[in-house]
DNA sequence: ACCGGTTGCGCAACCGGTTGCATTTTTATG
DNA sequence: CATAAAAATGCAACCGGTTGCGCAACCGGT
């Protein structure tokens, strides 16, 4: 059975005195006498109180809640995230609500309305694949929620945006296959209706053109899961002229990209490169480990939440025009180039 | 600047009507019109009415909110449980309030206040590693607030559980170990503070005694971290009498197991077997893939889940009996024993 | 004894939605 | 047309903590 929990009422009852000094005492107010804040805080704590922070978050519209939706909580790239987002949230004293749109437009609409309902104070967002429509999120910035998008992000709202320099961090990766004397560089890009796709596509034909090698398209897969980059990969590698190189834009794509290389019994680096973006746990699973561009998830929820915060903490928020952070990630060699 | 959202007053106002009208217009009551109803949903919507579940959460002491206590987000173990969890929630049409005790009892202690003050109708929750002393929990039971354990569970408590039976599975491991007529089996138990490691560990001396093999202590590890475990098995490794095969209790371990292995340049699984507790993702990433127990994550968050909601919808729920479920994890062949 | 200032505390409203009960309006019936 | 019954709506309290404002008690100084 139920035990209904003690309440600043009963603390005031016991001792005689109203629930505002209650109140009071308990936030160290000035106003009250150190033997009443005493006997408060004595009493309180031998009840076992527990502030109700609903109740005073629906008074004072302060939940000390951040929302986030992530397409998925798998895989390496968003547990990192997580991880980033959490250290700062944590260290604010906020609580974070996560609710997955599991890459569907209807549950991140749903979602979003679920954190509004609950008054979190502001939303960390990552894209759904399948969003195209971004009403949604225009309508929470009307309302005036901070919103702050990361890696997946949304291009036309005045929002605060944290990624990596796809572009360049893609670019960095091609030219490492280059110097490592590879001609013919495949790449799995993941869908292509996510900007990240598009960078790191354009971050590879910039260093292949630089290096005055010519496109071709075959050698360019639009895969999204491991198994489908499985089946292309291990297609393109049967071909009569293979690529002696692959870059794989994600660990997903990469998961498809090892397996193909393995069915084949291809020997990284002798037979093949490969080089991605890949989470630290995960590239050095493989041997030899892979050589990769940082995904920097943990740095990306890191620097996203103290956007987010700069924009809390900020009382005339209309100051802070949108800023858009691009994280640079180096490559890390492994032995897979 | 911050625009004040539009509540059931609001609607009333502009309708003229009370806000007890809307308000039992909204939630479809058979005492209002079927006129009203049309009014007020039509405005609601053009509105965009969100209701303050903040406020309803306030007054009938229902947030619709789980609160979920894991040791950490990363990896591939919680995260399926994660999975598991909000397949659930999520059908229930709950939140989750995902807290993490980074291993820490200080922060389980102060995370279980958090989810009491936020008022979370019930509370799934894995230990942390340092954690001796279980009167938070107890706490918790105290106040009839529902919680279910699962993976990292606390004996003795008046609570649900879910796990997989680890004796046996750890049994079944091992006895396919000595199948495949491995005779020197090491293991690489996690922290021994744990419950789930003392019943690998008492898995893998069954299927040994029963086999009538001699348990050898040099052979059992004791580890905890994926650096630890390799530091530890190459050491094994390098002794005159290596082992001919590991048993690793889960994937941090296995990731160690693994590069000391590669780093011996030792072949799988021609000069050693090795198998483990492994979710799956992780154990398609090797080749030849992984021969493992299923760790069963993505079952655990959901079978937790489950008990702790009939608890929360049996109305006298002081019938239902704490409950013990134990998941059997099957084997799922590999390549690697 | 009187006064201005300070200290400590209580009163009551408020946040937004819910709900038991009273009240008004409509409908059906004699 | 009166009246009972049914249908539709309004009133007000409530959930627990917060906060502006008011007020009494007390202080030291004159």
């Amino acid at each position: 059975m139920k035990v209904s929990p003690v309440t600043i009422i009963d603390i005031a009852k016991k001792l005689g005195i109203s629930k505002s000094t209650v109140s009071r005492a308990l936030k160290n107010h000035p106003d009250i006498s150190q033997a009443t804040k005493d006997a408060v805080n004595k009493l309180a704590e031998s009840l076992n109180y527990v502030p109700n922070t609903v109740a005073s978050g629906f008074r004072n519209k302060k939940t000390k809640i951040i929302g986030l939706i992530v397409p998925q909580i798998s895989y390496f790239f968003f547990p990192s995230v997580v991880q980033g987002i959490e250290a700062v949230v944590h260290k604010k004293g906020y609580k974070l609500m996560i609710l997955q749109s599991d890459e569907s437009y209807e549950r991140e609409v749903e979602n979003l309305n679920v954190l509004i309902a609950n008054n979190v104070e502001g939303i960390l967002s990552s894209v759904s694949l399948e969003t195209r429509n971004f009403e949604h999120f225009q309508h929470v910035i009307d309302i005036g929620l901070p919103i702050v998008f990361f890696d997946r992000i949304v291009k036309g709202l005045d929002t605060d945006v944290v990624l990596v320099d796809d572009v360049t961090g893609a670019c960095k990766a091609v030219k490492r296959l280059i110097e490592a004397d590879r001609k013919r560089i495949a790449i799995c890009t993941g869908n292509m209706n996510l900007l990240i796709s598009n960078n790191r596509l354009q971050g590879y034909k910039t260093a292949l053109i630089q290096a005055e090698i010519s496109i071709d398209e075959d050698l360019i897969l639009s895969c999204d899961t491991p198994e489908e980059t499985e089946y292309a990969v291990t297609a393109l590698l049967n071909k009569p002229t293979p690529p002696d190189a692959i870059f794989a834009i994600s660990d997903l794509t990469m998961t498809g990209v090892m397996k193909a290389v393995f069915n084949k019994k291809l020997k990284v680096p002798e037979d093949i490169s490969v080089i991605g973006f890949c989470e630290e746990p995960f590239r050095s699973m493989y041997h030899p480990q892979l050589t990769t561009i940082e995904p920097m998830g943990f740095e990306i929820g890191h620097k996203a939440t103290e956007l987010l915060f700069e924009r809390l903490e900020d009382t005339n928020n209309w100051s802070l025009a949108p800023r858009v952070i691009y994280l640079d990630s180096h490559l890390k060699e492994g032995g897979s180039v």
